[in-house]
DNA sequence: CTATGGCACGGATT
DNA sequence: AATCCGTGCCATAG
């Protein structure tokens, strides 16, 4: 299935079969939300594998105080203060950031109180007629998992005999009861109303509006460049703006207050979804030391059921072929998570040594970093590094989650430093002159890439560029 | 003649 | 193998 030199891994643990590695590069290129949604289908369905205890350590067996550090076998962190420390989190138990205190979580995950169809229906029952109230309860129960309407109001007019006005004034009073926006039929719908509703208390951005309607696509991927030019405002701008919309508005309307882990088959949205992996520094001071936490679903408290290994003596005659492919299926997989996850963490502690001013300071430090020289370093094949560094997403200690490609921006610290310059500039600089104050500044690009770097900005040319305040001067 | 945008080639990424 | 990104070359706008 993949071509032999793609197979090249992390030496730490052997390999094995073809099928393990093929598995291994196919998970390695999911996010921890994607690989965590797939692991639990296997789960519920192979009863070859298990879950041991996430509250006690899996290495000595002693109950956990606080999230995931066991005070005997964590990673010693007072051993060597100039390196990073990295730990694995199997659960999102330790996220301690992102989890609201008031999530009741239960041990099959999520809270079984009323469900989402009837706690909406009682706030709106009050403005709802009496006649209306049916279309309501079949409006919503057709919400899927993340509280978006699948069906058309046009078929639920059909449905009940009604104009399509009466439909549509039904949905608009679901979409402004509680979790804001639910029962739209798309995300960007339902960030629409959640904006409009926000719009009301408080001031929004004024681009967030547009940058919902036209840009969701870039949004999504995190590209805030092409969104700025789209816009037609600085990257910061449209960054501000796009920080504004993950931080108040939520996409998936039926996930926030239903903390359901299993999120349906749609896709999540990258810029929103929980971080795959937290960089926080241990103090304020320019010499801490870096806390690199690495989320892995599972990591180590998967295996394989002792019990059904035993069991599988007894089996019978027409069960024992389709056990031992259960067994096999959940040894390999409990194989691959670990080499997945060793490949990330060898990954991760490397790239935060060599992007440690980037991940302190920002953008204008980006060491221009490929991914074939981290391969090399790790000995791994380069697209196993590309595979583990696509769709991920990192938190960095000011708090904004980036993709995990950002690390290998091959021009991001020379556009910053373009950045900078042109919100300096006395007057319109052209783009050979930018190439040289550049070259001073020890970045060397052509004058062509000066261009693309200012489309991508979206700065307009010089000769179109603003009028200095100042007295001007060739 | 200078400043830019378009197109195509070659290495890097996926 | 297909695609993306930085560059060089060249045509065009001022």
């Amino acid at each position: 299935m993949y071509p032999a030199q793609h197979l090249r891994l992390s030496p730490q643990i052997r390999p094995l079969t073809t099928a393990h590695l093929a598995q291994t590069m196919s998970l390695l290129e999911l996010s921890a939300l994607e690989l965590e949604e797939k692991i639990n289908a296997e789960l519920s369905r192979n009863p070859a594998l298990e879950v041991i205890d996430p509250r006690r350590c899996h290495i000595c067996g002693q109950p956990l105080q606080n999230g995931s550090t066991c005070p005997r076998c964590s990673p010693k962190t007072d051993l060597n203060p100039s390196e990073p420390v990295i730990f694995v989190s199997p659960s999102r138990e330790s996220y301690s950031s992102h989890l609201s205190e008031d999530e009741a979580r239960d041990d099959d995950g999520f809270q079984v109180s009323e469900d989402l169809p009837t706690y909406v229906l009682r706030q709106i029952a009050p403005e709802l007629r009496i006649e209306d109230r049916s279309i309501a309860a079949f409006i919503l129960s057709n919400l899927n998992d993340d509280g978006l309407l699948e069906i058309s109001p046009l078929e639920v007019a059909q449905y009940f005999h009604v104009p399509l006005s009466r439909v549509a004034e039904v949905i608009r009073l679901i979409q402004r009861a509680d979790p804001i926006g639910v029962g739209s039929p798309s995300s960007k719908d339902a960030l629409l109303i959640q904006l409009d509703v926000l719009g009301e208390s408080r001031p929004v951005p004024e681009h967030a509006l547009r940058a919902i309607e036209e840009g969701m696509h870039l949004i999504n991927r995190n590209h805030n460049y092409e969104l700025g030019r789209l816009l037609g405002v600085s990257t910061k701008e449209a960054e501000d703006t796009v920080r504004f919309i993950i931080e108040n508005l939520n996409p998936f309307p039926g996930r926030a207050a239903w903390g359901d882990i299993r999120d349906g088959c749609s896709q999540p949205a990258p810029g929103f979804s929980t971080p795959d992996v937290i960089i926080k520094t241990e103090s304020n001071r320019p010499d801490a030391r870096l806390l690199v936490e690495v989320f892995s679903p599972y990591a180590s408290i998967l295996r394989v059921s002792p019990l059904f290994r035993q069991a599988i003596a007894k089996a019978p005659e027409e069960k024992i072929e389709h056990w031992k492919a259960d067994l096999e299926q959940a040894e390999l997989l409990v194989k691959c998570l670990q080499q997945r996850t060793a490949t990330i963490v060898r990954l991760m502690s490397r790239l935060v040594v060599l992007q440690r001013q980037f991940i302190l300071f920002g953008d204008g430090y980006l060491f221009p970093l490929t991914r074939a020289s981290i391969a090399e370093e790790l000995e791994v094949h380069e697209s196993t590094i590309s595979r583990a560094v696509a769709s991920k997403t990192v938190e960095l200690p000011n708090g904004r989650i980036v993709p995990l490609a950002k690390f290998f921006d091959r021009s991001l610290n020379v556009r910053t430093a373009l950045k900078q310059i042109i919100e300096q500039e006395t007057c319109p600089l052209s783009d050979s002159e930018l190439v040289d104050i550049l070259k001073r500044k020890g970045f060397t690009v052509a004058r062509r890439t000066v261009a693309k770097y200012r489309a991508m900005e979206g700065i307009l040319p010089s000769h179109l560029r603003r009028i200095t305040p100042a007295g001007a001067q060739p």
